[in-house]
DNA sequence: TGTACATCAGTGAACGCGCGTTCACTGATGTAC
DNA sequence: TGTACATCAGTGAACGCGCGTTCACTGATGTAC
């Protein structure tokens, strides 16, 4: 059958979008090619005619991964009082929302060690979208200049993530979110 | 053939340890049962003489590694001058050298999001070993007392462990260095 | 001391399974004449 | 307007492969008598 102008549009996107999701829950090697395909009502053979092959896939989702995380930082980073609006950001970030539902959250909390893996070449395209990331947040950092900033950027994300893995490798709720607690705590009163 | 007296825990040994360093460069599902058991000279079968199944061997192996890393670390923290120990554990954590090879490091830092994916009772069988490495450096940490060493313990410790995930998803050697480096300077001079 | 048997770490064929990928085919629609 | 053909997203059988696991078997040594 033919389709509508934009429908293969659609379901690239829908493919995309639920593979973002399914690699940051399940890992990278989590879901394979004809689970993605029946997530989106299609079967196996075609996913070759939107991608080239299933690491391509992983980039486009990387990528759209990091967007989205990084809108939703960048939202309530606007709710807030416009006065350091990165104190938002880390409250959304090491909220347990964010640390339950890891194939919503951050990439970089997800995904990290498995993509620091892949071959140089596929690794320089996901640092990419980390790149673009970075730059959405670097400006609601604190700091007085940009490479300041820039600075506070890596510190802060760093430790944010670094308690998020910690946080999901420990099996006792309240340690759990004491541990968000005493690095938000710690991360407010630092810069 | 018989073998000697201490024959069979030897190639356990040998099978473990050999494992928890090619989990942790690999990723949990990198090598398999019949690549491990080839590393020791062996050949597949025999694995289910020494582990009830795969699990078992990562259980192991993640024990192993977080006994490796924190000997390690407890290592730099006695060649250091006595004050301050937590400095020279900020140093080695954050060195090129535990950057570059991931297989010798700290087990956090290369599987946490892999292993915070297992399922509960594998995940409370893993936090042990997590629990351990904790005990074995939280004396070393700042703080006047027992609760800010624990707290500091997180604390620096998330710091690095997402810096080092960072670095590592990073291409250009010059950045990654520099992200070590600002890591180190805002831990020595923040607790 | 010599013979028969038990032990048990390790072997390797075989199991079912899911993986990523390929490819000849389908069939509804668009275009050409 | 009607007919012939081109397009192309999606189908599903088939590919080779490696995975974790099972199991009947091997064979050198230890033990019993």
């Amino acid at each position: 059958m033919r389709y509508k102008p934009g429908h293969k549009a659609k379901i690239h996107n829908t493919i995309v979008s639920d593979a973002s999701h399914r690699f940051r829950s399940e890992g990278v090697g989590g879901p394979g090619v004809a689970s993605l395909m029946r997530d989106a009502g299609l079967t196996h053979g075609g996913f070759y005619k939107h991608f080239r092959n299933k690491n391509e896939l992983l980039v486009e989702a990387a990528a759209e991964a990091f967007r989205d995380m990084g809108a939703r930082l960048l939202h309530v980073a606007e709710q807030a009082p416009p006065v350091e609006p990165w104190k938002a950001i880390v409250t959304e970030y090491l909220s347990p929302d964010h640390c339950e539902h890891p194939g919503a959250g951050c990439p970089l909390a997800a995904l990290a060690p498995e993509l620091a893996r892949m071959n140089r070449s596929l690794k320089m395209r996901l640092s990419a979208g980390m790149r673009a990331y970075k730059d959405t947040l670097v400006p609601l950092m604190p700091g007085g200049n940009a490479r300041e900033r820039e600075r506070a950027f890596f510190l802060i994300f760093s430790t944010m993530i670094g308690s998020i893995e910690i946080a999901r490798m420990i099996p006792d709720p309240a340690a759990r979110e004491q541990l968000l607690r005493n690095t938000r705590s710690f991360l407010l009163g630092s810069f």
